[in-house]
RNA sequence: GGCGACGUAGCCAAGUGGUAAGGCGAGGGUCUGCAAAACCCUUAUACAGCGGUUCGAUUCCGCUCGUCGCCUCCA
């Protein structure tokens, strides 16, 4: 069984086969620095993220590299409002990135070029494509010829007379000398107070799309496996790469697979940074742990569109709970029930690997999981404890492929927690005990209930009692 | 206007040419001092609508409607 993987390019599904044997090189686009992260950029990382793992789980060693676009008008625009230069606006907003990505557990790129790092190799670049006249110098800036590249509109499905020259209109006229509508900048001059650099055309800057262009040949080559990002990049964006690359190199396909996750909608509209309509990742996290709403975005596939609701992650904290609940069953048997469960661990790891193996299909694979973790729950009292655990193992391994970490989520509900008050709550739950005994249910409910308006769940069992925080 | 994606139960969401995983929620039980957790049962005369292909379609094709996206910065 191999994995099938939905392209862009040609809007089929395919085997997975890279360009060199178990060699992956994937490339992701990745962020203008200029605002906090929302949870719209969360699913794209958290997606890739996921297909790294997951191809990595699979014997191929992948090589990931993802862009930072510190150069840029938003940028630019933030360093005015926040009355900060822009490298620091860049800087800021890659530092929150990075925290927001380690909580999610999001494993980093191997590399993460910047543009303002790649200049030269970008100047070169376009000099090249200017050799090849694939591109011209117009009165200010650089253009891409399009109408000199064949394959244009390939990957958005996009021809010439349908809605590039019709979408395009209005811009030519603040671009003197640009001879297509579709032509694009590789170079743009700089206007007054704009940072730029030196060139043969000037002083100026690089257009949006050259700089993944140039990166990833830099970094990866001239092919690549993978080319990741948001449904939204396909046109313009990616489809320039693809005109800027292959007309640089001479081959083709530039990327062999493109893969784009579906955008995060929220009342109805793409969230965005330039619509104000954001929530913020570090947002998310003050009322839900990491693993939360990593667990919340891969439930659903990540080419669909995703609406977010408030009710969703809720819906995904219970979730959660119960994949944790199962790690905290215990065995009460003398193993009647043994080869039923190691059944239904072998049934959740082959349907959990042929979701997976289908374009990646968290949400098929985390159904799997709560199957075991309902097995689990029904046959622990029957099981041994080797038996139980090695399912518990199973589930644990499983839920780990998509960068879930059970046993930890699990300690952090035992304890964890700012501060460590695990001491006074033992205290409580003891002096609740000795109230039990003495048939003061009263009190003893309000012990309970109060620790449960603190996130701290009490459950009494034969055993003792045990608690947790909520999830 | 052009191009694309999506439309599955109260909600979220997989999936399949032969009559629909899973989760949340709800109701009823078992257990419990009461809860919680867990388990069991119940919650879709059929997958937006209309046609077509087929022995048979939710699953393929066409059209319609709706939602979203792209055509301008955007993950």
């Amino acid at each position: 069984m191999t994995v099938s993987i939905s392209n862009t390019l040609g809007g089929q599904r395919e085997p997975f086969a890279p360009l060199d044997g178990t060699h992956v090189k994937m490339y992701v686009c990745g962020m203008t620095p200029k605002r906090e992260p929302h949870i719209g950029h969360a699913r794209l990382f958290v997606a890739m993220d996921m297909i790294r793992r997951y191809l990595t789980y699979c014997g191929y060693e992948v090589e990931h590299v993802q862009n930072i676009t510190d150069v840029d008008d938003k940028i630019i625009a933030a360093a005015e409002r926040e009355g900060i230069t822009a490298d620091a606006v860049a800087q800021k907003y890659t530092d929150a990135y990075d925290a927001v990505m380690g909580r999610l557990n999001v494993l980093r790129a191997h590399v993460f070029p910047k543009v303002t790092e790649t200049l030269p190799q970008i100047i070169a670049m376009i000099e090249g494509l200017i050799e090849r006249e694939a591109a011209y110098v117009a009165e200010e800036a650089v253009y891409f010829s399009v109408p000199g590249f064949a394959a244009y509109g390939a990957l958005s499905t996009r021809s010439e007379d349908s809605g590039i020259q019709a979408g395009a209109s209005g811009r030519v006229d603040d671009e003197p000398g640009k001879r297509d509508p579709r032509d694009f900048a590789l170079w743009k001059p700089a206007k007054p107070g704009e940072p730029w650099w030196s060139s043969p055309w000037g002083q100026g800057r690089p257009g949006w799309h050259i700089e993944c262009s140039t990166m990833i040949y830099e970094t990866l080559g001239a092919r690549i496996d993978i080319h990741g990002g948001g449904a939204d990049l396909i046109f313009p964006h990616h489809e320039n790469e693809i005109a800027q690359s292959e007309a640089y190199t001479g081959e083709q396909p530039f990327a062999k697979y493109w893969l784009h996750t579906g955008l995060l909608t929220i009342d109805g509209q793409k969230m965005a940074h330039s619509l104000g309509n954001f929530i913020t990742i570090e947002d998310i996290l003050e009322s839900y742990s990491g693993p939360v709403l990593r667990l919340y975005l891969l439930s659903v596939h990540y080419r669909s569109p995703l609406t977010y609701t408030p009710e969703s992650l809720e819906q995904a904290r219970a979730g959660m709970a119960r994949l944790t609940g199962a790690l905290r069953a215990q065995a009460g048997g003398a193993g009647s029930a043994d080869e039923q469960l190691t059944q239904a661990a072998q049934r959740a790891e082959a349907g959990f690997f042929d979701a997976m193996n289908s374009d990646f299909n968290s949400a098929g694979a985390l159904g799997q999981l709560y199957e075991l973790v309902r097995d689990i729950n029904r046959l622990s009292a029957d099981a041994q404890p080797a038996a139980l655990e090695s399912a518990q193992g199973t589930l644990v391994s499983l839920a780990d492929v998509l960068g879930i970490d059970l046993q930890e989520v699990l300690e952090a509900e035992l304890a964890g927690g700012d501060g460590d008050a695990s001491g006074f709550i033992d205290l409580l739950v003891e002096l609740r005990a000795d109230l039990r005994k003495e048939k003061q249910f009263a009190l003893a409910d309000k012990v309970r209930d109060e620790l449960a308006a603190l996130g701290i769940l009490l459950e009494d069992s034969p055993s003792g009692t045990e608690w947790r925080r909520k999830a």
